[in-house]
DNA sequence: TTTATGTAAATTGTGCGCATTCTTATAGTT
DNA sequence: AACTATAAGAATGCGCACAATTTACATAAA
């Protein structure tokens, strides 16, 4: 009976990167609790968790919020994944083995044909996976861990700042750097991943994001769904 | 009444990164709680937030105990700074600036000083500070955050591993590393710091560290010694 | 009309006691 | 002697009830 934590954790996280709740909305610990059908010191160690991840903000006396980032914070994150991922390429470039590469390229096929298929939501879950791709070439353990969490948070700022019907055509910016990786360029390569990490900031727009109605309505029905697939309803029903 | 807590993290902070405890140590709730003078829950709480840390390691139903990172793990952390780092000196020699600059040259001095004047303990301290400075120069604060964890886990690595009369003359280095940064050369500088790093990585020795008595009257010690100087006694006399 | 104040409702924070789980010691069996 | 089973002990995990804090609202004074 702990991995109905887990469960309860990634149904709000994909809730969250996904935007489909509304940044500010206060999430209160009772009706939560409720909702996911566990007690209420188990729903605070589940929103401590988010809070630590920044997906939610939790305010002392005050509760949990969903995460607001401003702009200014949008800029900050993506700043970082330039340092970040440019030490990753330029480290990546000189000795990546060919198993890596391999994996690469074939990431890249799948990429290009989600696109062309016009699968969006299978494209932008690519497009995340190559740059953890790139970070599980590294084979260190904590580069891979600092990078889902900032792809994590990327994942929201989209959701919130971009203006929908935006072409997520990233395919030839990753396949630039996969090439410049390949020609052991680890110049070309920071180059072309600071690029690419650029272009796409500057597709964020401040207005966008007003989806969700009620929070813990949303929340309800995903956790509803998910219990449903899994086979496992929370109610028992009698014989 | 929130800052105890505060309080009660760094001192088992500093106790944890200088290496005051020996790796494996049990730390249990009940004596922890007693000695500081706090409920078994806030203790509980605190020892989350260093788990969460990897300042001790959290084994579910079994407790909390000091961490003991392997060689492995070492190695690991060291990789890591070698391409976060680099991907900030990277980032840093297109466009530092002359104040943080500034800061970085009368920090060198300072280091040299410390050198000089054969005081190890501020030598290791202004050390670990010119990579924080590195980090803190690029003004992404995620980076900053980043390192500091880096930094710490480091400081534990070498409180365990480090064969205690190792010259710390990392001065120099960090001289090439800034002078390559002035000059706008990012190449040399990212190969001064890769250099840097694993010339560190390299002092590293697996045998070390066998410190401490009782971890929990150590740290009772430094509690004590804490409270003696802040002039506020954790227990109130009667009037 | 605006501002200050006091009170009530709602929400988070925390100590306590018991449930659960793991470890250890002991006895019993092969 | 070695291995298993079982019970006792100890430590963590967790639900509950109460405490502390904040917010909202009503009321009264400037």
């Amino acid at each position: 009976m702990r991995n109905i934590e887990e469960a309860i954790y990634d149904t709000m996280s994909s809730a969250l990167l996904s935007g489909q709740l509304s940044p500010g909305t206060p999430l209160r610990e009772n009706p939560l609790a409720d909702v996911f059908g566990v007690s209420r010191e188990r729903m605070r160690k589940i929103l401590l968790r988010l809070g630590t991840q920044k997906l939610i903000e939790l305010i002392p006396n005050r509760g949990a919020f969903v995460a607001a980032p401003s702009l200014a914070q949008a800029r900050d994150i993506y700043e970082s994944r330039r340092i970040l991922e440019g030490g990753i390429v330029n480290h990546l470039a000189s000795l990546i083995g060919s198993q890596d590469a391999q994996r690469l390229q074939q990431h890249l096929a799948a990429e290009q044909a989600a696109l062309q298929r016009g699968d969006r939501a299978e494209s932008v879950r690519l497009s995340a996976e190559f740059h953890m791709l790139l970070a599980q070439a590294t084979g260190s353990h904590f580069i891979v861990q600092q990078m889902g969490e900032l792809v994590s948070r990327t994942s929201m700022l989209v959701a919130m700042f971009e203006p929908a019907r935006s072409s997520h055509c990233a395919c030839e910016e990753h396949r630039s750097i996969y090439d410049a990786l390949m020609a052991g360029d680890s110049e070309a390569a920071t180059r072309a991943m600071r690029a690419h990490l650029s272009l796409v900031e500057t597709r964020l727009r401040p207005g966008a994001a007003a989806p969700s109605g009620n929070a813990v309505e949303t929340l309800g029905a995903l956790w509803a769904l998910r219990n449903a697939a899994d086979g496992a309803p929370h109610e028992a029903a009698g014989p």
